[in-house]
DNA sequence: TAGATTGTTAATCGATTAACAATC
DNA sequence: TAGATTGTTAATCGATTAACAATC
């Protein structure tokens, strides 16, 4: 199933950003577009776009651009997005709730299979129509239900061992929102929301704007 | 008070990295630390930390390291969180109330000053004890209080014309959560917090481990 | 003093940009 | 056909890594 060409970070991280810009397009019932057009509404030079393209296939037409709602699909599956994934929210605090409340994570595919707390006062509401249950039958939930993503909007002190357990238990994607990095075998992948590292660099940037 | 070299995006990304590192091992009651350690902790190259931090100045002793609590006190220096920096959020949604709540957020020196709804039955409500108030009078409330960032916890369609507001009252930090670019004039530094592209990063990384 | 480790210069590596033949 | 625009190869630029003299 793997793509065996490995391609960059920096390329995979602009992939969700293609995706919103012609999303927009579509909303004006823009039908195509070319590279030089999407880099000028972008902020990017069109070799970039092209380069970037071009690591994944051939997506466009010489003397034409590309097809919005052919681009459109083609990342989607180069994403994963098209089959989808699941997702379960371990700590159903504000950050919890804001992930199982998102539109625009669910319209990408990523459903929520779950939610889970240690809280008693907790357990058995509801959010965005998901039952909230107990944290200790996240092992039996996984029997049976695939899930893909952990999301660990839990305080920092417990994520190192929560994250390590949810490893144990086979789920491979964490998305971690602990100001804190975890070190996990190489078959886990990681991704960050460091809340307070964005905002640090943003208050750089205003003193040295 | 600029400090007038260009520093890279990358260099500075990873300042509150380095700062998270030195506080756990502050927490450690570690008192020095060697380039070469805190790169084997962090994941790093020895020569990248030492390279990062000659951006800013001499902080080390050749044949002794970091002493962590001058290399902590001067990083913050360096990304401002000594003097701090004051935040209204624009939003008391889910997103907005995780803001108010982040201990890390605000024991780095960034103080909730303000939170501003638009609908009616939260205004007057509290979050961690501030009052959210009308959104119709921060044009009011930023004469009387300095406001250094606007944090946009609003659904996306309102984000663009919310954001060109809050440049024009003077506020040039723009901490932006929806999913959409914002296009603002240069003086103003905008900060993405872009959850959906955060997960489908994730997930490609998760289809092609 | 001898060992350790910095700050910095030089070398390498990777990512972005430019150029252009191919072709719709 | 002529003009436009792709995909790709080559050139440039920037970031990371290696090496080492300076020095604590």
């Amino acid at each position: 199933m793997g793509n065996r060409k490995i391609v960059s970070e920096a390329v995979i991280k602009r992939l969700p950003r293609y995706l919103r810009h012609l999303c927009e397009l579509q909303r004006n019932d823009i039908l195509r577009v070319s590279s030089k057009e999407l880099s000028q509404r972008m902020g990017l030079t069109a070799s970039q776009i092209r380069q970037d393209l071009s690591c994944f296939g051939e997506f466009g037409q010489q003397g034409y651009g590309y097809n919005i709602d052919f681009l459109f699909d083609s990342i989607n599956k180069i994403l994963g997005t098209d089959k989808g994934f699941n997702v379960i929210i371990i700590g159903a605090g504000n950050m919890g709730r804001a992930i199982a409340n998102s539109e625009s994570i669910q319209l990408r595919g990523f459903a929520i299979a779950g939610i889970f707390d240690i809280n008693e006062e907790l357990i058995g509401s509801e959010i965005n129509g998901i039952k909230v249950l107990d944290v200790n039958t996240i092992h039996e939930f996984i029997k049976t239900t695939k899930v893909d993503i952990a999301a660990l909007t839990i305080p920092r002190e417990q994520t190192k061992a929560v994250a390590k357990k949810m490893y144990e238990y086979g789920i491979k994607g964490l998305w971690n929102f602990s100001a804190t990095d975890l070190t996990l075998p190489k078959d886990a992948v990681v991704e960050n929301v460091h809340l307070s590292d964005s905002i640090m660099v943003l208050g750089y940037k205003i003193n040295n704007n």
